[in-house]
DNA sequence: CTGTTAGCGCGTTCAT
DNA sequence: ATGAACGCGCTAACAG
């Protein structure tokens, strides 16, 4: 069933029908309610492409994660998703879920806007400096980054402060009289370790103490192997710092496997991933919260305000809450 | 860049521009060389709607994942996802996202087949009867389903054999001398939590005994407020089936505040999820398990051959693995 | 208010 | 081996 057909059926022309069904003012109310009643009754639905062809756009917005060979969807890239999700469906926005590995993303990036797959795109967890960044600002395509990166270009974001976040956590160890600690932090490439390990940075730096800071993966085996390898040392740490909870779950058992769950403090940051629980998890953790599902509904509805021709840019930090549990430790 | 550009820059017309760069038998080797070399070196991409539009297809498939109000994507429809991006991504193919609740599932496949969002569809976890699949077979659409129904319409599926990795499952704790077998179990809306009960029932009828079984959303507080609620019984059960890890993460955090895991047993369908090792939870648990990722690309391949207008129906069943752990129980 | 006409960018017959 | 012309289904100027 085509716009054509509907139009003899109706015996109007083509352009009064699509005027009607789009709600143009100038149709007249009855032939508009005439023709979406008739539309209605025989099912008839616009072809997507056709439309977009006539339109210039596509109805979708394409969502880049990382995909390292290694790895695979993470919970939190998931309640990313969900969050996003979210926003765009009730917005009639389709998503394309796009992967891409560090070195491909630029080339995966320029092959959507030129291929014209989606209307903006959203680039989840940049790199430090986001080749893909510059790239989107020149073409002057509606573009936003779930992350802040040091890209200098003038481009809108969202993010957690997760310099903040990491600071507060390292702290909150060193105020506990905690004295070796060590981080295990995700990997250099992304913009968000960077950022956390200059906070972390801060902390050692102002209680006058060398740092420890392992950048890894964040799973569950790495926050495992680190941190018993790090236990096993002669003079181990007493206290744990992790950016990610699944590093933190890992680290827990590596903890609990050795007994020392009575005398090991830790501290993560937690995304609010309904499943990924922290009650289920021992030793019992501090956390610095923040649902990464609000954020991403933020992202959300950002890329639809940039979907506007003229929209100005705009930026957004949110500092996570400190949820501080009562736990083992020095003090 | 459009075609009639590069057209222009070549000195060639539109049409054989076109037909080198589509690989047309009829354009002299040295011409095609020419304009693809000139091709990549301007990047030129060829617009996706506009090509959709001229050939019928979009280059998309659609994942139509349940979308429940309460809920989320939970850990395995997202593997279930990665397994698809795995096989589709290379293949060419875009995948197109789409949650969808059970009353407006019909509806929303309607659209997609009709306004032409996509070249396929994939149906994760279908109902026991599912209206799509009547709907997309009349329609001819290709389709694969992730789930097996009893919708009495000849089509393309791949699943785990869900009925028999219950049964085996509940048979396996029987065998060690349990006779109060409780069985936490998805919504009887999804035709795999019929399956397993099926096949939960077929165990308890071998053995003689009442079934008890309870439905519902799997995740961990159901998991845990079930299993707390039952163990609080005059005549607790000794052992538990769960028909998804996350109930089961839920169900072990009950079994341990209440200090009983050293005596009750647990199995639990394990869908080999990374990042939800069960090398976690305790209590520790028995498992029928297989990489839901490894099904999604077969639903992937299956899917890719189904857009082949002739492709033959074919149907696939996986049977998981059973992983005996050593463990609590009666015995 | 309604209809006619011209594209949107590409693939593909039909000529040459 | 190459090009001109048409059509995919729809929207948007431009008439009337």
């Amino acid at each position: 069933m085509k716009l054509k057909d509907l139009a003899r059926e109706l015996g109007l022309s083509l352009t009064t029908v699509s005027r009607a069904l789009n709600n143009y003012p100038e149709v007249s109310d009855d032939t508009r309610a005439r023709v979406k009643r008739v539309a209605d009754r025989v099912g008839y639905q616009p072809n997507i492409i056709a439309r977009g062809l006539a339109v210039g756009e596509i109805g979708a917005i394409a969502v880049m994660v990382p995909k390292e060979s290694t790895s695979y969807l993470d919970p939190d890239t998931i309640e990313f998703l969900v969050g996003i999700a979210e926003v765009l469906a009730p917005a009639g926005q389709d998503i394309l879920l796009v992967q891409s590995s560090r070195d491909e993303s630029l080339e995966t990036c320029r092959n959507i806007i030129e291929s014209r797959r989606a209307d903006a795109i959203i680039i989840c967890y940049p790199a430090p400096v986001d080749s893909r960044v510059r790239f989107l600002a020149d073409a002057n395509f509606p573009f936003v980054v779930y992350g802040k990166s040091r890209t200098p270009v003038a481009h809108t974001w969202v993010d957690i402060d997760h310099r903040d976040a990491a600071f507060r956590s390292t702290a909150f160890l060193f105020e506990r009289g905690h004295e070796k600690i060590a981080a295990i932090e995700g990997p250099v490439q992304f913009a968000f370790a960077e950022e956390r390990m200059a906070g972390i940075r801060r902390a050692f730096d102002q209680f006058e103490l060398p740092p420890c800071i392992i950048n890894d993966t964040f799973c569950d085996y790495t926050g495992y192997e680190h941190t018993l390898r790090l236990l096993r040392q002669a003079s181990p740490p007493t206290a744990f710092v992790y950016g990610s909870l699944l590093s933190a779950i890992g680290g827990g058992r590596a903890i609990r496997e050795l007994g020392k769950q009575e005398r090991i403090a830790v501290v993560t940051q937690d995304n609010g991933v309904p499943y990924l629980s922290p009650k289920n998890i021992l030793p019992r953790m501090t956390m610095t919260s923040f649902p990464i599902r609000e954020a991403a509904k933020r992202v959300a509805q950002q890329t639809i305000r940039m979907m506007d021709v003229n929209a100005a840019i705009e930026t957004e930090s949110w500092k996570p809450r400190l949820i501080s549990i009562a736990q083992s430790g020095r003090d």
